[in-house]
DNA sequence: CAAACATATGAATAAGTGTTCATATGTAAC
DNA sequence: GTTACATATGAACACTTATTCATATGTTTG
């Protein structure tokens, strides 16, 4: 039996730090924001611009962010690139935050 | 015509904000290892400081901040604060965040 | 080639945040 | 009351970060 018995679901240091990583991504409402525009399909930066009323810089800021994170994939075709959700684990967790933030 | 977000599944602004502010609080490593260790029991605020090696004043500031945010609270016995999770929304949305970090 | 267009990127700035330090508040024992 | 203990809080500081502005890169068309 280990020393330490009472820490056993403390994820390990580089799991903990990615987590933060990741939640951090989420914390910030431009990016929440690009995030649910991807929901509703493939749109071109222009598009995400155009429809969040943020600047062409701001938004492909942003979407680098949320492509280093591995949350979205960028498909080019011609002069524009084409952006989308990367796999499922974005709906799922802004669902769970949804839900927290939705009740009463 | 009013220049707004009317896309189908974009969250209303204040749900959208209350979003970002919520992953916010996920987002930071010492209140996500705090959020671990009140999974594991009801510590005081000494015992955690003790566990995660950070200063009493460290984590009495970042369980001020989970607090407000309703997601622990605190049952006073004595001198001592006894800290717990508010509810069951803090282990799923860091299990959807789990899955996503550890894939691969 | 050049020009026009779509997107990316670097630097600067302003706003936000976590910790530390010092101190205050609250509680129990004497 | 006063002393000791447990926790909370305010201010200051260092650090991070999202946006803007200017410019660069990549692509298509003429």
């Amino acid at each position: 039996m280990k020393n330490n018995t009472n820490t056993n679901n403390m994820p390990e240091a580089e799991i903990l730090y990615d987590l933060a990583e990741l939640f951090k991504i989420f914390g910030d409402e431009s990016r929440l924001k690009i995030l649910f525009v991807l929901g509703e399909g493939e749109p071109c930066v222009e598009e995400i611009s155009d429809k969040l009323n943020m600047s062409q810089s701001a938004v492909s800021h942003q979407l680098r962010i949320l492509k280093t994170s591995r949350l979205i994939k960028g498909r080019r075709d011609g002069k524009r690139i084409y952006y989308s959700l990367a796999d499922d684990h974005v709906h799922s967790i802004i669902a769970q935050g949804r839900e927290h933030v939705e009740e009463e």
